[in-house]
DNA sequence: TGCCAGGCGGATT
DNA sequence: AATCCGCATGGC
């Protein structure tokens, strides 16, 4: 087993795993001591995460947790380069936040999980785990990756234990409909196994390159994916930190707060939220205050 | 019980 | 281009 130390003294405005990994970003986590994350509250400790990549080839686990002011990681590969894309350790935090608005909201958001940085999730994962997110609980939509991992995943042995690669796309392809209904994953079933097999088919995922409004016009040619899915890859996954996805909380926050952005469809709403936001980072802001609605709270 | 959860597809207007 | 409706499942 392979293991290492990143030392986090150096990434500008500093790094929280927890925050970043338990913020709803990201349903391709999972605590190794089998708690669920969080819906309520941040507990403040070291607990290690697990997750599965194949960026370096055969599926591989990795284990990492943060300690003493670096992250410790574990894994049958050198993950180093992997967390470093995956937390986007690049990411300076005081310039973001310098982007952001002053207003009261944000800031607050920003000072209570400050250190939380967006993830890069593989895209296909992402993709797969926000399709199921439409009408769901955090907490099950986190719960269908899980199944879907143990169902249809390639088994990957680790530290004398199985685990399960998140599903290939033509892994979840190859899944019935029925097979993902016994999954709980209900109307979205057929949805998943449909945009895997697009997928499989060739039709673009990575649609890196195109210009942001292009980009989320692209990725509806999926099933079950709306603007809104849309949006949370393109910022969850591709890199367009200026995608502002508009989900229940978010409009609640533009009806409270940002009252002018309304005007009454997506894209223009969008549009006008992203400038309030500080444009090029809005993404970045949007998912602190998402992250702070949810859990601290708005009082 | 009825309402809601990081909405979307399809039909209707 | 807007609006309405049905859609699975589970927690409260």
């Amino acid at each position: 087993m392979e293991h290492g130390r990143i030392d986090l003294s150096d990434v500008p405005g500093g790094f929280d795993l927890q925050s970043t990994l338990e913020s709803g970003q990201s349903y391709l986590w999972w605590r190794a001591d089998g708690q669920d994350f969080a819906d309520d509250h941040l507990y403040g400790g070291e607990a290690w995460y697990l997750t599965t990549t194949r960026a370096l080839g055969e599926p591989a686990v990795i284990r990492v947790r943060q300690r003493d002011g670096a992250l410790e990681w574990q894994s049958s590969v050198d993950a180093e380069s992997v967390l470093r894309r995956r937390l986007r350790l690049d990411d300076d935090l005081d310039a973001i936040r310098a982007s952001a608005p002053p207003d009261d909201l944000v800031q607050r958001a920003y000072d209570t999980y400050w250190g939380m940085h967006l993830v890069r999730d593989p895209a296909f994962g992402s993709l797969i785990s926000f399709i199921c997110s439409a009408q769901m609980r955090v907490s099950r939509i986190h719960e269908m990756q899980q199944s879907l991992r143990e169902t249809f995943g390639t088994p990957v042995t680790f530290d004398g234990r199985t685990y399960h690669a998140y599903p290939t796309p033509a892994q979840l392809a190859a899944a019935t409909e029925d097979e993902l209904r016994e999954l709980s994953l209900g109307y979205r079933a057929p949805y998943v196994r449909k945009s895997a097999e697009l997928v499989e088919q060739g039709t673009p995922l990575d649609v890196r390159g195109q210009p942001y409004e292009q980009a989320r016009e692209s990725l509806t040619e999926f099933v079950g994916v709306g603007e809104k899915v849309a949006d949370c890859v393109l910022l969850f996954a591709l890199d367009y930190t200026q995608a502002v996805p508009l989900d229940t909380w978010i409009r609640k926050t533009i009806d409270e707060y940002y009252p002018g952005c309304e005007q009454g469809n997506y894209t223009d709403t969008s549009r006008a939220l992203r400038e309030a936001l500080g444009g090029e980072y809005a993404g970045y802001t949007q998912t602190y205050v998402f992250h702070f609605l949810r859990n601290a709270g708005d009082g």
